[in-house]
RNA sequence: GGGCGGUUAGCUCAGUGGUAGAGCACUUCGUUCACACCGAAGGGGUCACAGGUUCAAAUCCUGUACCGCCCA
């Protein structure tokens, strides 16, 4: 390849999907299914099919591929198994929307034309995330993919939801759920959130019903009222002990209602008397169970007031709210309304506050199941990545409770529960087979509910792979190795699947979990499409490519919980891929064949294979260690300032001599390839398209199937290593001397004496400080010094020199060295330090002391030179 | 209310006992034949605060403040 055809800037788009298009016509996403290989397995967690992918999902599953891709080079068999996630609410939520817009009415449309206008969605959604996984570089294997309702997948979900009915671990019960009353589902815990708004707190007096007085209760919801069974207060509470047990008259209802003790209420809060409404409230429904107290229901599944609510029938809770508080305040049971902030639940879905709702619902047992789960993680076959992660984990599931697994919803796994005319209950697989266990009862329709997606989801790491089936994929590639997930789902999906895979599969689905980063904004705030703070993955690859977007979001993930994504930061990532073409360039321009290993090699040499061999060892170990940050890093680092901003500014003079040339030339391809390959799990393409134009002899047919570098010791050169970087710090020293004097980088000095050891590195003194003449000894003339490493450089100046600015220079650079030889000489006198310090601390504190003082001596003698 | 994380240079972050680091930004200089998406040099930090342990603390312990996340 001749100059004119390499341009001088990276283009990422005109490289990317080339590359892509060509990994996968070599099959080099699948596994080869060779036995004798060590397995690398993940499912990736499914996304749902709710539009495109965000910055978060770009982080996780380049997180994966990276994974995957470091395996593969490591030699392993690597299947990354993608799929998508039908997810119920979310789902349904978004094709409503899109119903309405059309000006149609979702509930007319029927549940079946609903569906398939939800089918229709998924091909949409799903092929456009297809695209965005294609378009990061994703090595998925496209051939087993699969999507949470397919018909295989959705079998799976039969298979456990039947066997577990028949073992008892699922029932049907009552339970205070949240309620969305616009989706008119309940919703589970992570679908919502929290939001602390001002609300008022207001007291209402409640007589006792004997007419000896009143209690006075405070509440945010008193709408909820309508509804109250009970006033409860706290046990201990001395100003209600003797009350406990009285009727009250529930004012606006005329209903009589116990006082009753229980634990719940906080003394310390309002008056320490709380009303209780069991169909509205959790915690109400905890205190309603303990007392054995009706549960009137008072607000209907579209947040009305019900039947029971009487005169207020049929407002709307908040209508209902007013117009309870003016009654109140009319018939003079309103006491005062206070301030108070509340901490409202939303539904994420559609944004609409929460009602707590007193529900039927299905549930599952989980503690049984959680038993095995909690062994597993303790005896440490589940390993946390970070660690802290596990005591949250395990604090979680000994503690857990049965999970709400129903969903008043049309799009999912509809529940597989048939029902007779009696309304007993039998789980199977189709109607007739339900028909068959019900005998003579006749069955007379199924369930309209369906199951929660975390169900189906929890399933992922075996259902993927075709249980209940024993397949082939199943028997190879199951237990996964790694599951990479966020923080907010570690319970309910990462619980259930270990629960899940235990209890059906026999084994853990996965024997790591690694939890990675949020993306936040440049401020920290949490990126959202609703709030306009989200930026689209696709944008930025438009700007500067995947693997400039892969770098900014991998070289920041490491074992934190949260990073920031800035623009900045995707041009930083750009420099380098722009830096690494351009060194690519530059070798390419100077190498004609393929060099053989040369027999001796220089210093400069030793030094970055030295610096390679190192680099190997960091970003092997915090690949493993799921650290991409400190991989990044080393990357970064060993390329552009070592590499490129030492090494090969040393090697032109070498490289430019045809008798020279080979042994540069040797070891800068030896350096790129190994280091290309190890980049090439954070920044694909870039590294393919590189590594392609390499003259190497064993070249891999593409870098992403290269073997990851296996470096000889003799490379590892601690002693070389100190020695070359004693010269560069020689030379730093001597290029700092010139610019404080205003000489120009790179203007060549005539000639620089020096007296001292530089131990065969003048050449690299002389060519990196850019010295004409490199000479022994003092100038005749005039000029100025510099002492570092024990070695006196001294820069003629002739008239040149000005004086008066020489010595202040010095007098700066004595202040400072005196200082902190000061503080050395201290320490050093120290007694309980000499006795009680490490010696080799004490050993390196003198010579440091001793290295400053003789510094600070010459610098004296400079200061005299100058008239100071 | 409970738990977890964080607080280090203008910004984003490394740094788990031995004289504070990187990248970006900033200042000065430089168009050299890989790269100006570049190179060279430089300025900039009482490591949130208060105690304690230690010869020695950004680092270990205790407490406080503020920020974030998870759970009730």
């Amino acid at each position: 390849m001749s100059n004119i055809e390499i341009p001088t800037r990276y283009d990422a788009s005109t490289v990317e999907q080339r590359w892509y298009k060509a990994w996968e016509e070599a099959g080099l996403f699948q596994p080869s299914g060779d036995p004798s290989k060590e397995k690398f397995v993940i499912t990736i967690p499914p996304p749902n099919i709710t539009g495109s992918l965000h910055m978060g999902h770009a982080l996780c599953y380049s997180i994966q591929d990276l994974v995957g891709r470091y395996h593969r080079l490591k030699g392993k068999d690597v299947l990354v198994l993608p799929g998508q996630d039908h997810a119920g609410i979310a789902t349904q939520s978004v094709v409503i929307k899109q119903v309405k817009k059309e000006g149609k009415n979702p509930l007319e449309m029927g549940r079946e034309k609903f569906v398939e206008r939800v089918w229709e969605w998924r091909k949409e959604s799903g092929d456009t995330i297809i695209g965005q996984f294609r378009r990061l570089g994703h090595a998925f294997d496209w051939t087993r993919t699969r999507f949470t309702l397919d018909d295989s997948y959705a079998k799976a979900v039969l298979q456990v939801f039947i066997d577990w009915f028949e073992r008892g671990l699922i029932y049907r019960g009552k339970r205070v759920v949240n309620w969305d009353p616009v989706l008119k589902t309940s919703v589970s815990d992570i679908e919502t959130e929290r939001k602390v708004v001002k609300g008022k707190l207001y007291y209402v007096r409640y007589p006792y019903a004997d007419g000896s007085g009143e209690i006075v209760i405070a509440t945010t919801r008193p709408e909820t009222m309508l509804g109250d069974v009970a006033v409860a207060v706290h046990p201990s509470d001395a100003r209600y002990k003797d009350k406990v047990g009285k009727m009250l008259r529930l004012p606006l209802m005329d209903r009589e209602i116990p006082l009753v003790a229980d634990i719940y209420p906080d003394p310390e809060f309002g008056s320490g008397a709380v009303k209780i409404t069991p169909a509205h409230d959790a915690n109400d429904y905890e205190v309603g169970v303990r007392h054995n107290l009706p549960m009137p229901v008072v607000l209907n599944e579209v947040a009305k007031v019900a039947e029971e609510g009487g005169a207020y029938a049929g407002l709307d809770r908040y209508e209902a709210r007013k117009r309870v508080v003016a009654d109140l305040e009319e018939q003079g049971f309103l006491v005062k309304i206070e301030d108070h902030e509340i901490a409202l639940i939303i539904s994420e879905r559609s944004g609409e506050v929460i009602e707590p709702l007193l529900s039927e619902e299905w549930f599952c047992k989980q503690t049984e199941l959680a038993k095995p789960a909690i062994e597993a993680v303790k005896q440490g076959k589940i390993d946390f990545v970070p660690e802290r992660y596990q005591k949250i984990f395990l604090d979680w599931m000994e503690n857990i409770r049965d999970w709400n697994i129903s969903r008043r919803l049309w799009w999912g796994h509809r529940i597989p529960v048939y029902y007779t005319e009696e309304g007993k209950a039998f789980a199977a697989h189709s109607w007739e087979e339900a028909q068959e266990k019900a005998g003579d009862q006749k069955i007379v329709r199924q369930e309209d509910d369906v199951l929660d997606t975390w169900f189906s989801s929890g399933l992922w790491p075996f259902a993927t792979l075709g249980w209940p089936e024993q397949t082939d994929d199943l028997k190879q590639f199951y237990p996964t190795n790694l599951l990479v997930t966020a923080q907010e789902i570690l319970y309910l999906w990462v619980a259930r699947m270990i629960m899940m895979g235990l209890d059906c599969a026999h084994d853990i689905p996965f024997s790591q979990v690694y939890i990675y980063a949020t993306v936040l904004t440049e401020d920290g705030k949490r990126m959202s499409k609703s709030l306009g703070t989200g930026v689209d993955p696709m944008d930025v690859i438009e700007k500067v490519g995947a693997d400039a977007l892969r770098f900014t979001l991998l070289s920041q993930t490491g074992y934190n919980q949260d990073i920031r994504y800035s623009e900045r930061r995707t041009e930083d990532a750009r420099n380098f891929c722009n830096k690494i073409w351009n060194a690519v360039r530059f070798v390419l321009l100077n190498v004609e064949d393929t060099p053989t290993k040369p027999v001796a090699l220089e210093d400069s040499d030793k030094w970055l294979l030295s610096r390679l061999y190192e680099t190997e060892r960091i970003v092997s170990a915090a690949y493993e260690a799921y650290d991409n940050q400190t991989a990044s890093q080393a990357l970064y680092k060993f390329f552009w300032s070592e590499l490129c901003d030492w090494y090969i500014e040393v090697s032109k003079p070498r490289l430019n001599d045809p008798a020279s040339r080979a042994t540069p030339q040797w070891v800068l391809l030896t350096c790129i390839e190994a280091f290309l390959i190890m980049l090439h799990p954070v920044m694909p393409h870039l590294t393919e398209e590189v590594y392609s134009h390499l003259p190497l002899a064993d070249k891999a047919p593409f870098i992403m199937s290269a073997k990851w570098p296996e470096l000889p010791k003799e490379f590892h050169q601690p002693d070389v290593e100190a020695r070359i970087e004693r010269i560069f710090d020689i030379t730093r020293g001597l290029r700092a001397l010139r610019a404080e004097l205003g000489l120009a980088a790179m203007k060549t000095a005539p000639v620089v004496y020096f007296e001292g050891d530089l131990s065969g590195g003048e050449s690299v003194v002389k060519s990196q400080a850019w010295v004409e003449d490199l000479r022994p000894g003092k100038p005749s003339d005039q000029f100025v010094s510099t002492t570092i490493s024990g070695v006196d450089l001294h820069l003629p100046l002739g008239d040149l020199v000005d004086k008066e600015k020489e010595l202040g220079r010095l007098v700066r650079e004595e202040e400072k060295i005196s200082g902190d030889l000061v503080k050395l000489d201290q320490r050093l006198s120290n007694p309980d330090f000499i006795s009680r310090a490490k010696p080799e601390v004490i050993e390196r504190d003198r010579s440091a002391a001793d290295e400053l003082r003789a510094k600070l001596e010459k610098i004296q003698e400079r200061k005299k030179l100058f008239g100071g």
